[in-house]
RNA sequence: UGCCCGAUAGUGUAAUGGAAGCACAUGUGACUUUGACUCAUAGGGUCCAGGUUCGAACCCUGGUCGGGCAACCA
């Protein structure tokens, strides 16, 4: 299949098909290779969604491959856990990468043998200086750096110091292995930059073999390399970083990659960084990083959110290089687009009153087949039982209607209880304080299924549960984490006090009694009430649901 | 006061020298056995100033504003 002359989504596809197009002229291979390189050092978030889909997405648009590697150069922040929770949130979004994973870890002597020759080439040498030491050589931005002591010396005695720190003959920070570029430069990741330190930590993968690891600008472009990565995306703050990769590459005289920036996705009420996510796993202010408020993957998960809603985002956002932040009601109609068109209907009320039926026999149970979607027969129906005594919610009455949009009960006033009966509103009791404590009504015998023979309209429709077949269950009504679009606006305050009090709010509610066999992670719309899935925890005994989303447009009575 | 990057409706994103579109959000209306969905409809945009050109969101010059960069993190 031919592939190049692919339309655009955006500029790194611009830059492809220009690559192809000169690869293909000049008489070389055209291959597309990308990479998703994350740390094994947390828990993926929606922004990695966003990378994860330019990175697979591309590869596949072009027929090429993407390899998933762990950036593992950093035995101290990694950890086996997040190596698994990284695979699990890939593939759950609906990615796959093959034979194709690596990991940094596996190019060690590769990278090593690596740095020995840039420094038989007189391009890095060992530097004893204290950090603190180095930073006042390096300088700052406006002015040029100073070279530090030691650095012409000869490419054998480097060698030899070089050797000395993988045999582990220093202490941990007594020196580096740095790049001998320019103490001048402008961009100060070209002033002789680390390349490799001492640590002595246990790597997952390599155990003791090394205490001395390489430094991210060192390994990211070999990494890149070995593999045949052919465009290395990647976001906006390794811009400045990437003459240091094309100087490293072209100095080793191997395979040079193009590294490809792209703007990180942010959307408002949420915080996208994995320090400020841990912070809040941490300190408690979340119960974990799958607490279905967090933006990470498996948080979304837990909340109900579809992998196919994720990857439609991602597609709409696209990739340029403005800095933005989305406003997360794009998420949110991405997720409704999805969630309206796939999950079954169902009827639980939230915040229950009684209502009784005066002329329904008290000893009757009739079972009402329901469709389970409004518009897709092939989602089959459920069945529902009704009886005298409903629950419905506390919404759907009221003493006085104050608009024509009222759906609901008030006395006097007939609606139609979904799928059943028309009934009339005939009294309501009232608690000392005024609080409603039942409705009585009547209902209409011939009206079953819910029409009327002589075809009087009425205005509403509401949901009920049969009260002797309801099932109790906790809800999770989760909303937005933050109270401002943009937590982190104000650089003063401490964006933890932002946290939204109410994002998470628990109440029991009535359900329709199928929905106890619900399996965690099973979604449904409740009708009228929003789009809700069983939480992880559920159990027919104790059911759990967690509030995905609202439905659109919050009811204004 | 160094270097790098960016700037198109409220937000995100197209238009690659030839009619400024789309989506979300918002307003109005229709439909509805879900105040959902669906459908119709409205408002609203090229950061500023010059220049090149028959023609500029796009090219050039100068501003303005926003972001990034000074880990032995990635």
């Amino acid at each position: 299949m031919k592939i190049i002359n692919k339309p655009s989504d955006n500029f790194i596809h611009d830059i492809i098909n220009a690559d192809l197009a000169a690869d293909l002229a000049a008489g070389k291979r055209t291959e597309v290779v990308t990479r998703f390189p994350p740390e094994p050092n947390g828990y993926l978030h929606i922004g990695h969604a966003k990378a994860i889909c330019l990175d697979f997405g591309t590869a596949e648009k072009y027929n090429g491959r993407c390899h998933l590697r762990f950036d593992d150069t950093n035995p101290e922040a990694e950890d086996e856990e997040y190596v698994q929770a990284i695979q699990k949130d890939i593939k759950w979004l609906g990615f796959d990468w093959g034979d194709h994973v690596y990991w940094a870890s596996n190019y060690f002597d590769t990278m090593y043998e690596y740095a020995v020759r840039l420094i038989k080439k007189g391009k890095a040498y060992v530097c004893e200086l204290t950090q603190e030491e180095f930073k006042n050589h390096r300088g700052v931005p406006t002015e040029p750096g100073t070279e530090p002591p030691g650095r012409d010396r000869s490419a054998e005695e480097n060698l030899e110091l070089f050797e000395k720190m993988k045999d582990g003959e220093f202490e941990d920070g007594s020196c580096v292995l740095r790049a001998r570029i320019d103490m001048t430069s402008p961009n100060l990741h070209m002033r002789d930059p680390a390349l490799y330190r001492i640590k002595r930590a246990t790597h997952h993968n390599t155990g003791d073999k090394w205490c001395i690891y390489p430094m991210y600008d060192f390994a990211h472009c070999i990494e890149d390399s070995i593999e045949g990565v052919t465009h290395s995306m990647c976001t906006l703050e390794f811009e400045v970083h990437r003459p240091l990769y094309d100087w490293i590459l072209q100095e080793l005289d191997v395979f040079q990659p193009q590294q490809i920036e792209f703007s990180r996705l942010n959307l408002t009420y949420t915080v996208m960084s994995k320090r400020k996510l841990l912070e809040l796993v941490n300190e408690k202010l979340v119960n974990g990083w799958d607490d279905p408020r967090m933006p990470t993957l498996c948080g979304m998960r837990r909340r109900g959110f579809t992998p196919e809603a994720i990857r439609k985002l991602c597609g709409i956002v696209g990739a340029t290089k403005v800095e933005s932040i989305s406003e997360v009601e794009l998420l949110e109609s991405c997720v409704r687009d999805d969630l309206n068109e796939t999950s079954p209907r169902a009827m639980a009320v939230i915040d229950p009153i009684k209502v009784i039926i005066e002329n329904y026999p008290a000893d009757l149970v009739e079972t009402f087949d329901l469709p389970n979607h409004p518009k897709k027969e092939e989602l089959g129906t459920r069945t529902v039982p009704f009886s005298r005594e409903l629950w419905i919610d506390a919404m759907d009455y009221t003493d006085v209607p104050l608009n024509n949009k009222y759906k609901g009960f008030a006395p006097g006033r007939e609606v139609r209880l979904r799928g059943a009966y028309l009934a009339t509103c005939a009294a309501v009791e009232k608690d000392s304080d005024g609080n409603v404590i039942s409705i009585t009504c009547t209902y209409d015998p011939d009206s079953k299924g819910g029409s009327a023979p002589d075809g009087r309209k009425v205005k509403g429709t509401i949901h009920w549960v049969s009260a002797q077949h309801a099932v109790d269950a906790e809800i999770r009504n989760y909303d937005r984490l933050f109270t401002e679009e943009n937590p982190l606006a104000n650089k003063e305050a401490d964006f933890k006090d932002l946290i939204n009090p109410d994002a998470l709010q628990i109440t029991t509610a009535k359900l329709e009694p199928g929905l106890a066999q619900a399996k965690p992670g099973d979604r449904y719309q409740f009708e009228r009430v929003g789009y809700f899935c069983a939480d992880l925890d559920h159990t027919e005994a104790a059911p759990i649901f967690n509030r995905t989303l609202t439905l659109r447009a919050p009811r204004k009575v």
